[in-house]
RNA sequence: GGGCCUGUAGCUCAGCGGUUAGAGCAGGGGACUCAUAAUCCCUUGGUCGUGGGUUCGAAUCCCGCCGGGCCUACCA
């Protein structure tokens, strides 16, 4: 039986920098798949936060001389500040420092070792001074040696607790292949199968000692030991979500009722982090800890923004992109409708400014706002501002357009049950487009000079602001302020509660009065 | 080394075995005036990265090569 609820997650940034455009593509397109759910009548519950612990964080801190929370924290502001400016809504912020977080963690862990899946074990190898890390076959140059970057390189030992991974491969194996869903988009999941295939049993190194760092969550059965990255970050997506949180009630304000979210809907990830992190650890995290088969989240993987040119954006390449500087020229929502129109999901695409500058100029100011614009002056001009629902008027145009708008909602929907906001932008778009032609064909201005197409006039002035208000519920998601101005130059507001099932064809009553228009992208300069 | 993706008009991409390869933007021409010189109509433009192969038929399937990207299980 399907849920009314909408559970949503992107994953956690880590907070060593400070945010870049894939971060906030990711927020982004989370946010607008839960401002859709929502429009949809969905309770929807989005979570996104930061990944504050880990040893990057902690020599940044060291190096500054502040402590790594102080850091960590500072960095955390950004992200938040970035969020603000992005415009994003979210239900529920993820700080893996939060001491409830840490103590689900903790509970966790302490559940797993009682249950013999994790153990203690001696690991050998190269080991470097500076960098404070173990180094692996990956770190060695063409020379097969490790580069002077890595300092002093000396063999060492090292004892640590490892997970049980290779318990549950086979379990996992079995899962992929009965569940082809699991990973969205469909290559994907092919990737994964090919992963699984070749995979060796290995188990997961989760600790480390805290002579070497103390920046985690302290393991409950060795005060010796912190736990090591992903057990501490994946465990985000459930602590946050409520998961225990009568049985470990350390700090629970405001924590949602788990059983009615859980599993995920959809967990945003980029492609760089769905193997091994998301598709082999946490699902067998999950599985190790008692979630069945049906409980198990859906991954929705998204891909990169590279430069122009098609190469990977970097601080050494110097070609980062900032979305701060992008939002002071094109507007918060000009950026938004980029990013969402100018991607199709899953895949990558390049960032390119002259392509916002034709997206802004083309599809907001343009086709949108000239249109909204022409759609209020002619009532204006001809009617004093004021709509006659009836009109003793129909015809093949009217038609048209109102079959158009009515049977938006489901080819929007068609699109966005694969999270395919460019194509779902595409089909909205289109329908702009049908009113423009609409306008031209029915020629109000020359209806306008002949008293015996009075009647026709009407219809045409109604079919137009109709369908405005229309639009205005479908751009809702990427573009919530221009919907809400869009609503104000009608003077048509949806009510609290209003869902795509409220929107039927003639929500403006007879006699409607409609608001001043004004340019809702002027051009640029 | 292995896996997956990707290379199609100036740009961003769709098409993924079958009539003369499509869309949006940019470029060119025309119409119209309600509007943020806006909108509408028409139009120029491509040996589908490259070399082979399979097939009656390939952008589409297979193999090699070249370019771009991600991952490869204890470096977010």
């Amino acid at each position: 039986m399907p849920k009314d609820t909408f559970y949503i997650t992107t994953a956690i940034d880590y907070t060593n920098s400070a945010p870049h455009i894939g971060h906030a593509y990711e927020k982004l397109l989370a946010d607008v798949i839960a401002r859709y759910q929502r429009s949809c009548g969905k309770e929807v519950y989005y979570l996104t936060g930061v990944d504050q612990h880990g040893q990057k964080v902690q020599q940044s801190a060291e190096r500054e001389q502040i402590p790594a929370q102080e850091f960590a924290d500072r960095n955390t502001a950004k992200f938040i500040e970035m969020w603000q400016l992005l415009g994003l809504q979210y239900d529920g912020w993820a700080a893996t420092t939060h001491p409830q977080h840490k103590a689900v963690v903790q509970a966790i862990l302490q559940k797993l070792y009682d249950a013999g899946q994790i153990y203690k074990a001696t690991h050998t190898g190269y080991y470097s001074v500076r960098q404070e890390q173990f180094l692996t076959d990956k770190e060695r140059n063409e020379e097969g040696e490790f580069g002077p970057e890595w300092g002093e390189v000396e063999e060492r030992e090292e004892e640590n607790y490892y997970f049980k991974l290779s318990d549950h491969i086979e379990w996992l194996k079995a899962f992929v292949h009965a569940h082809p869903h699991f990973v969205y988009p469909a290559f994907r999941a092919k990737e994964l199968v090919n992963a699984l295939e070749r995979a060796d049993a290995i188990d997961l190194c989760i600790t480390r000692p805290k002579s070497r760092l103390e920046w985690g969550i302290e393991i409950p059965f060795d005060t010796d030991y912190v736990t090591f990255v992903w057990f501490d970050a994946l465990i985000n997506y459930i602590s946050f979500a409520g998961y225990l949180k009568d049985e470990v009630a350390v700090d629970t304000a405001g924590l949602p009722d788990f059983e009615a979210l859980w599993p995920a809907d959809v967990h945003l990830i980029g492609k760089d982090i769905m193997v091994p992190a998301h598709a082999v650890y946490w699902p067998i995290m999950l599985h190790a800890i008692g979630f069945p088969d049906e409980a198990m989240p859906k991954l929705v993987v998204h891909g990169f923004w590279n430069d122009k040119r098609g190469e990977k954006l970097s601080k050494s390449e110097g070609n980062v992109i900032d979305p701060a500087t992008r939002v002071e020229r094109f507007g918060r929502e000009g950026l938004r409708y980029y990013l969402m129109s100018a991607i199709a999901t899953g895949r990558d695409a390049d960032f390119n400014d002259e392509r916002i500058e034709d997206a802004y100029s083309q599809d907001l100011a343009k086709n949108l706002g000239n249109l909204l614009n022409r759609s209020l002056n002619m009532p204006k001009r001809y009617r004093e501002r004021v709509l006659t629902k009836d009109a003793d008027y129909d015809d093949d145009l009217n038609r048209e357009i109102r079959e158009t708008f009515t049977t938006l909602p489901e080819r929007v929907a068609e699109k966005m049950a694969n999270y395919q906001v460019n194509l779902a932008l595409e089909v909205i778009w289109s329908a702009l487009t049908l009113c423009n032609q609409y306008v031209d064909k029915t020629a109000p201005w020359a209806l306008a000079k002949d008293e015996n197409e009075a009647v026709r006039l009407d219809s045409v002035l109604y079919h137009l602001a109709e369908a405005m208000v229309h639009a205005a519920f479908h751009i809702a998601p990427v573009m919530p302020e221009t919907s809400q101005r869009m609503q104000d130059q009608l003077n048509y507001h949806f009510p609290e509660g209003f869902t795509v099932a409220d929107l039927k064809w003639g929500l403006l009553p007879d006699g409607h009065q409609l608001g001043e228009g004004t340019p809702l992208f002027p051009r640029l300069t």
